[in-house]
DNA sequence: CTTGAAAATGAATATTTATTCGCTTATCTT
DNA sequence: AAGATAAGCGAATAAATATTCATTTTCAAG
């Protein structure tokens, strides 16, 4: 191998996102996004095998550097609420600093183009959401209703937030998060 | 006119529908509608322009049709809670029942077919939830934030909810339907 | 240096998909 | 019932797009 690197990949897929945010998932071409990371076309063939195989491995990508970042920082030794909130934030700052991935996530999960395989896989790196959940439970500080129930919840919430944010250029600031945490929280709490 | 009408239009959206739900929206061709219709290719272009009039006039048509819905049986007479939730409530069922349309829409928003006329006349079709948390508000039973922020987290969080509940296959029984209402009832409560 | 193997190119090709149009069929009017 | 008008058709065309491949460039090893 030669130049055939990481960050040639990369770049590719800061195209791709810049691409599908902008023009949406039925929006791009092969051609667009080599012209986008100022490549040819056949170029990008040499990396993936095909378009769908370039949107799969973004797909995935997208969903373990997301969960990566989430947890940074938790500590299980300090008490839940404050634990929680780190996570949270993390989630928040993330989904607002990579605000093309949430628009590209959310367009793949319909798509033809993502495998069961691929599925599958971003399913399983839900589990330590799972496994936070049920400590705030165990701890009785969040309702006992279904975990799958209260995460979609928090998710979703948090998603649309995200997009809203975008859309209408409002600044989230300092003040505005700490109020959608408080809703969140007043949400979860048993 | 002979027998182009509104129920072939709707036999046409329906089809859009459900193919744009089992394939997203970069998946479906007018081929695939048209098929799926049961009616030729041509016939779809005595109906509409093209490919983009025929998305445009769909979202449209959906988010009219939700709206409307939302607020059968809201009587203002009434306390607020009750009210409320008759209309979370209608918003809940419409999207469980025409999930097909939730994803379509979700798929939309990101996509060059929408253009910023059709998008402007969806964001004004919100003006009633807006007065809805307005009085809310003046009647010290909903959080004094941002009614902006407040609908985003409710919409997203139920949209979600939507299409987990698709995926798991769960059915949202009455005992956790209230179990989500008293969630997004507790988020919003002063 | 030279050379060979990998990477990059982008025009050419193959494929897919939107749209058109000449024609047929159905319905309404008088 | 005949004529007029509009809907419906689907093969043919046009346009867009994915993918290939013969050629060129790059770079590291000898």
């Amino acid at each position: 191998m030669k130049l055939k690197d990481d960050k040639k990949v990369a770049q590719i897929f800061q195209s791709a996102l810049k691409l599908v945010a902008k023009k949406g998932l039925s929006g791009i071409t092969m051609g667009d996004i080599s012209r986008e990371a100022g490549i040819a076309t056949g170029t990008l063939y040499v990396y993936f095998k095909g378009k769908d195989e370039l949107i799969n491995a973004l797909f995935a990508a997208c969903r373990e550097n997301s969960v990566q970042v989430s947890f940074k920082g938790y500590n299980p030794q300090l008490p839940f609420k404050p634990g929680f909130k780190n996570i949270w934030l993390n989630i928040l700052r993330y989904k607002l600093q990579h605000f093309e991935e949430v628009i590209f996530m959310e367009q793949c999960y319909h798509s033809p183009f993502i495998t069961a395989g691929t599925r599958e896989k971003a399913q399983q790196l839900s589990a330590p959401f799972y496994a936070l959940m049920e400590r705030g439970q165990k701890e009785q500080l969040i309702k006992q209703t279904d975990i799958g129930l209260l995460l979609t919840f928090m998710m979703g919430a948090m998603n649309e937030l995200v997009k809203q944010t975008h859309y209408s250029s409002i600044t989230l600031n300092r003040s505005r998060i700490n109020s959608t945490f408080d809703l969140c929280w007043d949400a979860l709490k048993a």
